[in-house]
DNA sequence: GAGTAAGATTCAGAGAAACTAAATTATTGA
DNA sequence: TCAATAATTTAGTTTCTCTGAATCTTACTC
């Protein structure tokens, strides 16, 4: 009883072993199998027997088999071999990338329109890729990254420094500048009333600079988050507003742009923690999400 | 790819360390419960995270704690945990005798009379032990034991000295003469003609040996193994016969005994194999069969 | 039978791994 | 700031495990 206070130390080698003698028809074959020496297998399997307190093997003539009652310590090693295997292959995956959780937040015109295919494609090459997906505005989704409630995000480019976080463009989108039906043709003095993104928001302080560059008052009646709801709130005639191309245009019915030249460009950024401990998960997916 | 060409050589060892950092509140603890310094433990976790490849462990102010992609692991390392045990736990009843496989062969008088509650109290003490009983002739049995069909026999003595086998003496049988009813009553040199074992007997051997200290004339009309069928014969009348006193006064209608003192002595031994492999098993039972 | 080859084990030594004890770092709370 | 707690790092020792060489045993061949 002293010998065995707690449990045997066996190894997952001296299993394999195990398993490579039962396979094999000689011991030297099974080392061969298993990349050791001859002497390495006899020696490991000399210490699982003394570790399991059981005579496992016998000679016969110059062979050494299985004793029958090593049966149940082979059906041992063949489980635990096998469940090291599955183990072994489950790392791998999370080393690589293949597996594991992301927590991905994006603006909407990223996830419906400029990285839609892209983020649908990575899910589709790593299905045992556990991945999240958050659609919000720029600064919630910053607020959620620094908490460490999200672990990756693709925002509009904050306009001041923020500490902790490193950020990688993306890409550059024109915003330009949509006028109510007949409105449109006077000179940017007349521009106006507008609908536009709600205060705080990092497209609406791009879009602000914009107009005040041209020299257009930027008189606001109505704010929404939804870039479709402006659309339409355009469409109605409650006033004009500037948007990305993509989500003004698109759909059955696209509204027509002021002017040729865009009002300003908001940059996208992939955005992460600085302080992050480094995940393939995440990495994969931030760099498709760069790359496009 | 190439840090793992095989399998990552997880010990138990570790796994234990994983259980036991899950169940405790804090390492100091876990290291406790399985015997080792806080140090020991730190550095086996820190191996196995690096062979299994994948961040285990994050700090959490003074604590240290499993990270949520660690749930994995520690599953694995709880069902390797946990079959070990099983499996060490089969190990010691092995090797305390209390599981295994015996085949052991008895001559029928001791299977049926002298170590019958012994056989079945033992077989009753120790149910995971796998007892197959082979009952034969003596002669039967030193051949299957020798062969290697049986571990352990209970016989009467050979009269010759055979090579490879220990034999421990397990209890002496008188054996006495009886005669059909109205025969008894003259010297020996009148007693006869006798039903008895056939030729080769170990028991006939020690018979004949005894009738010709007596002086009485040994002259066989019948033979046969089995001594509940000597019995009948002589209750038929068809001869006198020499049986131990067990097999011929069991019954209903006893014989009755031609003199008070026995004919001879047969020696009842529990032989083995002398090369054989130590095997609790099979001494467990000799030792109760020797002492009764 | 002697000679030889195959299968396996034993031995000696080198290198890796694992443990303890002590020193060190980091965090929490008074 | 001080002390206590939790854990890690470091240094040194012991234990494992491997390789390469030598040895032992068994089977086969001439």
């Amino acid at each position: 009883m002293a010998d065995t206070p707690t449990l045997p130390n066996l190894t997952v080698q001296q299993l394999e072993y195990m398993v490579a003698v039962a396979a094999a028809p000689t011991r030297a074959a099974a080392a061969a199998r298993v990349g050791v020496t001859a002497s390495a297998l006899t020696q490991g399997l000399a210490e699982l027997e003394r570790r399991v307190g059981v005579p496992l093997f016998e000679r016969h003539g110059r062979l050494t088999r299985l004793r029958p009652q090593a049966a149940e310590v082979l059906a041992h090693a063949r489980r635990v071999v096998a469940e090291t295997r599955d183990l072994a292959r489950w790392a791998e995956a999370r080393r690589t990338g293949a597996a594991g959780t992301v927590r991905l937040g994006t603006i909407d015109a990223v996830a419906i329109h400029h990285r839609a295919e892209t983020v649908r494609s990575h899910r589709r090459a790593h299905p045992d890729l556990d991945l999240r997906l958050t659609v919000a505005p720029s600064g919630s989704l910053l607020d959620a990254l620094q908490v460490g409630d999200l672990d990756l995000v693709v925002c509009v480019e904050p306009s001041d420094f923020i500490e902790g976080i490193d950020t990688i463009l993306c890409l550059e989108e024109p915003l330009h500048a949509y006028a109510p039906d007949g409105a449109a043709g006077g000179p940017p003095e007349e521009w106006g009333p507008w609908v536009t993104y709600p205060t705080g928001s990092h497209t609406r302080g791009v879009i602000a600079a914009g107009l005040t560059v041209l020299g257009a008052p930027f008189e606001v009646v109505a704010e929404s988050n939804q870039p479709d709801v402006l659309r339409e709130m355009v469409r109605l005639g409650m006033g004009w507003s500037v948007l990305p191309e993509a989500q003004a245009e698109a759909g059955p019915e696209p509204l027509a742009r002021v002017r040729r030249r865009p009002i300003g460009l908001r940059r996208l950024v992939v955005v992460r923690r600085s302080g992050a401990p480094p995940d393939p998960a995440v990495d994969g997916l931030a760099n498709v999400l760069v790359s496009g």
